[in-house]
DNA sequence: GTGATCTGGATGTTATATGTCCAGTTTTAT
DNA sequence: ATAAAACTGGACATATAACATCCAGATCAC
């Protein structure tokens, strides 16, 4: 099982954005600087998260991404979501209804036991990550490491008028 | 996020050796044959069971696999794990530590705040795994479709001396 | 109008998942 | 003993997805 590389990626980027002023919008170029990453690639996750109406986009002269709302109200699986999609990491591929003793459509009117298992797992997942925000994450880092914010916003913001 | 196709195959392999008398062995030529699938990567699954402890292997004629212990005494967590590996899904790649603003060695002491948030929640997702056991899915099918071990064992074991 | 920036599709590359095969080994049955 | 059944483990082949790049077009600021 493993989980997107963008979704590493998405995730430090809104918590760089959480710590600009409310509406900053950066181009991916400076935000790929900061992590050394691939400025194309990064652009096409921010695409994802803008469709998602995580972020918002603004061609142009000064534009780039901006959050598209407060940080305390984007969530980790809002991100994780966004950039690695909606399905369910298990796929039931009803295995049960093939086969010499395949069971009966009147058994299969309600989900099969280990489908049930593994998605309630997925559940619990998503509600861990569905209670941790952008603006969390922001406030332990920033607690943790004091200085981290304004450096990160200084060089984000550099040469801008 | 994808499980390997392989972890439904073994659940169901497991399950299904939970409904003949504790310790029958069975090929997995016949295990294949009823839910129609590949033996020789079935078989391959099994080894992975086998060499994780959740089964045991009897080589020639009347051979195959059974269960190692208790089915109350396997967890889904267990056969996942055996199957899909213990790596986390989650790969922080301490982007921090990169780039002109680059977090400083004695921030990095501590586990990145994103990648705790990530890994706790697959902790949450492997404890609803680790309380689900081959046994408990065993007896939720039965109560739900009482027919479906006998008609299932009587497959499995046609045929046997 | 010029340059900065996003958009989205096409394309290429690499890694992983899936599936097959075979020569070797162990065990049971006769 | 011999044959047949069955696992072992590695090599191999294929398909799919992940990762990454590129480009022509659209949009906006100055």
């Amino acid at each position: 099982m493993r989980i997107a590389q963008g979704v590493e990626w998405a995730l430090h980027g809104c918590v760089n954005l959480a710590w600009l002023p409310a509406g900053t919008a950066l181009p991916t170029a400076r935000l790929a600087e900061l992590n050394e990453l691939p400025a194309a690639y990064l652009n096409k996750q921010f695409q994802a998260l803008a469709r998602a109406g995580i972020l918002v986009s603004r061609p142009g002269a000064g534009g780039g991404f901006a959050l598209a709302r407060p940080a305390d109200q984007i969530t980790v699986l809002d991100i994780v979501q966004a950039i690695d999609g909606t399905d369910p990491a298990f796929r039931c591929t009803e295995i049960r209804q093939c086969g010499p003793v395949a069971a009966s459509p009147a058994d299969c009117r309600t989900p099969c036991q280990i489908a049930s298992v593994m998605h309630g797992a997925e559940r619990a997942w998503q509600a861990e990550l569905a209670a941790v925000t952008v603006q969390s994450i922001a406030d332990d880092v920033a607690a943790k490491s004091p200085d981290v914010p304004a450096r990160v916003a200084g060089f984000l913001t550099a040469g801008r008028t």
